[in-house]
DNA sequence: CCGATGACAAGCA
DNA sequence: ATGCTTGCCATCG
């Protein structure tokens, strides 16, 4: 229907986002495309990280730092205070992070469509 | 009002 | 693997 996002929409993508994040296992992570899909809104993915950028997840209880890019690249470094503090969560849940991107990112992936 | 930018993604050369 | 292009939407100067 519309081209632009309904505000009605984006309270619905909002929501599903924050649940979706709030679902990712320890130890696991997932991308933005990934959770906009789920969500409901396939195209939207450059939203779902706006929406992450906005709110100050951590202190919402949120692992925002197992949301990365579809390649597996750590793009929200910046936000997160940088300092390197996304990858020492990372890498506390066993997930090893090499120059920025996470490895063996096909095995870390989780894909809220299949695994929830 | 318009162009650039950004926690993105997929396709193609 | 690298780089460019297009699609999407909100913010900013």
């Amino acid at each position: 229907m519309a081209g632009r996002i309904e505000s009605e929409e984006k309270e619905q993508l909002r929501t599903a986002v924050y649940a979706i994040v709030a679902l990712i296992p320890l130890g696991r992570a997932t991308s933005y495309g990934a959770i906009a899909r789920a969500a409901g809104f396939p195209q939207y993915s450059r939203m779902v990280g706006r929406m992450m950028a906005w709110c100050d997840s951590r202190s919402a209880g949120l692992p925002a730092h197992r949301v990365v890019n579809s390649q597996g690249v750590l793009t929200a470094r910046a936000v997160f205070g940088n300092k390197g503090e996304m990858e020492r969560l990372l890498e506390a849940e066993g997930i090893e992070v090499r120059s920025g991107r996470i490895r063996q990112w096909k095995r870390v992936f989780w894909d809220p469509q299949i695994e929830l």
